[in-house]
DNA sequence: TCTCTCTGATCAGTATAGCAAACATATGTC
DNA sequence: GACATATGTTTGCTATACTGATCAGAGAGA
């Protein structure tokens, strides 16, 4: 049985995330609080994420365990230098991937936004510092991004040819489905990567 | 109180999402495992995915009721048709994230498989589609491929000039924390995004 | 037939993350 | 000082998603 191919990448490390979806956006609400009215209580975290103030309080209270928010002299809710630095990578992640989706991948704005709030707070350090550099390469020369915009605009109607589809070599197709690249429906199954 | 700025993606829409991690490799097993052995039991699953009989046991009723898995006359697991859809959707996320993380972004094996299967349910088939154009525009040219990526390596001391970083114009400097760029350092603090 | 194992389901308990409601403690106004 | 509002916590409940233990049923073998 296919049990670990990949031990270093288990798939329930997602569980095991540093920092949860919400725990991000309950640092992130303290921090754009803060900035915006200079202090920070239970209930306007709990307005501002439209959660009930008993919800915001229990996560809060966590979130004080871990040592991410504790409170200054006026009792106002503070983030600590570490709940700092794990709400800014999340913004910044945040920043990095919408910027990527709408301005490489020409995305509308409602669906970048969608996207990565989703995946913002899963994304590795690594993954954000590289889609910057690639972004910063892209943009960086208008010809080059409006190139990059109109062939991706004609690939919409998926392979045109088996021998000239850089992406479908190697026996995975990776053409989504709906616009079914014809000549390699038949791809074989895909190897076992339930563990990844 | 800045409460709604976009009423059509809220941060919560996370929990909203069609399905989740854990439901995606039950489903991705199940089609596995009947790939590979032919059938698929309870147990096997749990075997796979490294947990209890039990907790198998209940995500896979679950599973059942929402209509994604069925059995088969000799009472083995087997997906329905929207089940299947689910999984090689799911699947296919991660196969694009894979490919774009290692080929286009240049990271490690397991990096680039770690992020992909924490994003891979997700990503938005819109985003999945456009990856795949960019990466058959990036990739079907060797050598744009190879300038891509020496450039890329050549942006890893951050911004050298504020006039030249097509990132940061904008107010909002994306280069991540470790390599900072200094002329943006005291960029502007970021607009209320929380609820994204 | 009796027993043993395999299989799958169920139950108690844990953890996160939410809601609604009740509650306690302020704070502020009349 | 008394009442009313505001604020924060606690409690009972839900749902997901796990563990570990227990339990019921089906087969296989002696």
């Amino acid at each position: 049985m296919s049990k670990a191919h990949n031990d270093s990448t288990h798939w329930r490390d997602f569980e095991k995330n540093d920092i949860t979806h919400s725990a991000a956006h309950y640092l992130m609400a303290v921090d754009a609080l803060r900035d915006e009215f200079g202090y920070a209580r239970v209930t306007d975290v709990a307005e501002m994420l439209e959660v009930s103030r008993g919800a915001a309080s229990m996560s809060i209270s966590q979130l004080k365990k871990r040592g991410w928010i504790t409170e200054d002299p006026h009792r106002f809710l503070l983030l600590t230098d570490e709940g700092k630095t794990m709400a800014r990578l999340v913004e910044q992640n945040f920043r990095i991937l919408t910027k990527f989706f709408e301005e490489v991948l020409g995305m509308s704005s409602e669906v970048a936004m969608s996207d990565a709030c989703k995946m913002e707070h899963l994304m590795s350090l690594e993954t954000g510092r590289r889609l910057v550099w690639l972004m910063r390469y892209i943009l960086s020369d208008e010809g080059r991004a409006a190139k990059i915009h109109s062939v991706m605009a004609s690939f919409r109607n998926g392979c045109e040819s088996a021998e000239h589809c850089p992406l479908c070599e190697g026996g995975e197709c990776l053409t989504p489905k709906g616009e079914a690249c014809e000549f390699h429906a038949h791809s074989e199954k895909r190897k076992l990567q339930i563990e990844h």
